[in-house]
DNA sequence: TATGAGATCAAGAATTATTCTAAAACAAAA
DNA sequence: TTTTGTTTTAGAATAATTCTTGATCTCATA
C-alpha cells in the first residue's frame, strides 16, 4: 500500500516546488474529494493523516501550491477563501444558502474576448455564479406555498 | 448648499430601503470617486463628512445597499472585500501587485451563456481578471534588465 | 558522507476584517 | 401618542489569516 500516489508527487516536483511531506498531504486532501474546501477543511483532512501537521503550514502549503499554479485560490464569498484542484478553465457556482460550490464549464473562447488597458498582464481569470443551487432554490419555492 | 444629490436620496428610496442619513453618506461616499474601496476605506470617506458615524453602521448601510441592489460587492482578494457602485455589467481586474482594481467591459451575451444544472437560480456573475496592472507590468520589465 | 545556505515547518502570538450584542434613538403606522 | 419594528452606536467577540522565531530539513557541493 502507498502512502501517496506518484501523481501527486509528480504533479508537484513538476511545477517547480519543492516536494515535502506536508505538501504532498495537503495536495492530496485536496485532490480526494474533488470539492472546494477551506484552509481549515484541508488542515482537518490533512491532519487526519498526518497528525502532527500545523494549520500555518497547510496556509504555507496552499499558498506554495496555489503560487506554483498546481491548485486555485477561489474568493466566494466574505470570510474564508477555498481551493480548487481543477486546472481546466472552469468558473464557480456558489449557493448563497447552503454555501455549496460547483464548478461550471465556461467557453475557453471568452476567456480571450476581455479588452483591457494597453500594457495589462492578465495572469487569470476567475468567474463567480451566484444565487441558488437546486436545492436550495427547491426548498425556497415549496416554504412560499 | 445641498447636503445631499437628490439622486442619491432618489436611488436608495427607489431600491426599496428606508433612507437614513448614514445610508446616504455611505452611498456617497461611494459615488464620490468611483473606485473600488474597502469597507474602511468608505468608512473614512463617510467619517469625513459625519464624524459621529460607526464603522458598524458602514458596515450595515453597505449590507442594505447591496442587499437592495444598489451596490455590489466584489471579492478581489484575500482579505476584504470591496464595494463597487457600477451596475452596468461589468467585469473587475485587479492588480496583484498593487491592488489597484478597474471595471473591465464585458459583453452582456457571456452572461446568458452559462451552463449549469438544472433548477439553479443565478443571481449574479462576478468576473475578476487578475494579473499586473500597466503601471506594474512596466516596472517589473525594467527590473529585470 | 559531512557541511553550509536557504527553504520549510511548528507553535503560538498578533493582526485584520467582520459580526454580534445590547441599549438607545428613530420612523412609520395605528 | 403609543406601538412596533428598524437602525444606529460602541464595544466585545469571533474568525481567518499572517507574522515571528527557533528548529528542522533538503540540496548542492566539498
Amino acid at each position: 500500500m502507498k502512502a501517496h500516489s506518484a501523481t501527486s508527487e509528480d504533479a508537484i516536483t513538476s511545477h517547480g516546488i519543492r516536494l515535502t511531506p506536508q505538501r504532498r498531504y495537503v495536495y492530496e486532501a485536496l485532490m480526494e474529494k474533488r470539492d472546494h474546501p477551506t484552509a481549515s477543511e484541508v488542515f482537518m483532512r490533512a491532519k487526519a493523516r498526518m497528525p502532527s501537521i500545523s494549520l500555518a503550514t497547510v496556509y504555507n502549503c496552499l499558498d506554495a501550491l496555489t503560487e506554483s499554479g498546481l491548485i486555485r485560490q477561489v474568493y466566494c464569498e466574505r470570510g474564508s477563501s477555498r481551493y480548487c484542484p481543477n486546472l481546466v478553465p472552469h468558473g464557480h457556482f456558489f449557493c448563497k444558502t447552503c454555501g455549496v460550490v460547483f464548478d461550471v464549464p465556461i467557453d475557453p473562447a471568452q476567456e480571450a474576448s476581455w479588452e483591457f488597458p494597453e500594457g495589462t498582464q492578465l495572469e487569470h481569470v476567475e468567474i463567480t455564479l451566484r444565487g441558488l443551487c437546486p436545492a436550495c432554490a427547491q426548498k425556497q419555492t415549496t416554504s412560499l406555498l
